[in-house]
DNA sequence: GTTCTGATGTAATAATATAACAATTACCTA
DNA sequence: TAGGTAATTGTTATATTATTACATCAGAAC
């Protein structure tokens, strides 16, 4: 028997329900902090986000929405996520036109997203290194950083290991 | 007279006939030493793209490239793109949907890209460092790195001196 | 209750990208 | 030079992703 903290980082054995409640429960409170609204629609887009650690395209959103809001519509899977892009709640994979859900939205978050081509699974890691090495590069351009988007393709750990041993 | 040397790397002011030169005969190059086919289309849709350093959107490259070939259709432009993606001799910019051509095609490049926001051009360096630490990170995470997009957001040099001294 | 604001409903359309199959061209070899 | 093969392009249709505009609704402020 493998202990958890033994495990990566998202083993296929991990306790997913914990990731969702506190996904979302730390949502909850950001927004009362804020004095935004998550809505019931908003909320239930986080939590269809949620189901796994996959990025989500805007279109599947839409469809497993439909059968909780059935006037769902373009528009409607759009604007939700919009607002938990603002908020910080989830990102978007820019070379995959999908989302993710954030699991430090009430951190500090410079995020580089380790992507795997074969689960499909996305990681999304601080690397304080990476981030100091391009703040660097930045000064040295002269170039007065206001947003990025670091998306690392390739295998993850898990994978690789189940490739090695099959 | 400010000299070229002390000038920004892509100052209003520079000879981008130069750049264009460079650019397609390094491509011809590059595709004679390869087997590969640079075609009519590829060169005018690759001569498009180096028309400035911004990132340019497949559809408008399309409305370009009409004039020079009437038949055009999206799948002209896309199988175009496809190829000179191949080839390493334009980048996709994810963040955008768009596309730039690459000064660095006959190097080693893992490239990190400087969108700016106001003049939309794109600065493309090889930033070692960054690149170092994204090794280091991705060692760590135990991810084998297939493929990458650092595509950074903001003001760039030009642009912030211009700000400034209005 | 009225007004204001933010959220959602609804319809249409814009923008980006791919698939499938036919026709043509380039290239190799007999 | 003819014939065969693979790569390229033509052509049509369609899939996928995203936005705009305007109407309606619900809750807070007055
Ligand atoms: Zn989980
Ligand atoms: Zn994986
Ligand atoms: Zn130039
Ligand atoms: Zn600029």
């Amino acid at each position: 028997m493998t202990s958890q903290t033994e495990l990566n980082q998202y083993p296929s054995e991990h306790n997913h329900n914990q990731c969702v409640n506190v996904a979302l429960s730390t949502a909850q409170s950001l927004c009362n902090q804020r004095g935004v609204l998550l809505t019931t629609i908003r909320y239930q887009v986080l939590s269809l986000i949620w189901e796994s650690h996959k990025a989500v395209k805007a279109y599947e959103l839409l469809d497993r929405l439909r059968p909780l809001q059935a006037a769902a519509k373009p528009a409607t899977i759009y604007r939700a996520l919009d607002f938990l892009i603002e908020q910080g709640l989830i990102h978007r994979v820019e070379s995959l036109n999908a989302f993710v859900g954030c699991r430090c939205s009430d951190q500090q978050h410079e995020q580089l997203l380790f992507i795997c081509k074969l689960c499909e699974q996305v990681d999304e890691r601080p690397a304080t290194d990476v981030m100091t090495a391009l703040l660097d590069e930045s000064k040295q351009a002269g170039f007065l950083v206001h947003s990025k988007a670091i998306e690392i393709h390739g295998i993850c750990a898990n994978c690789s290991t189940k490739v090695g041993t099959t």
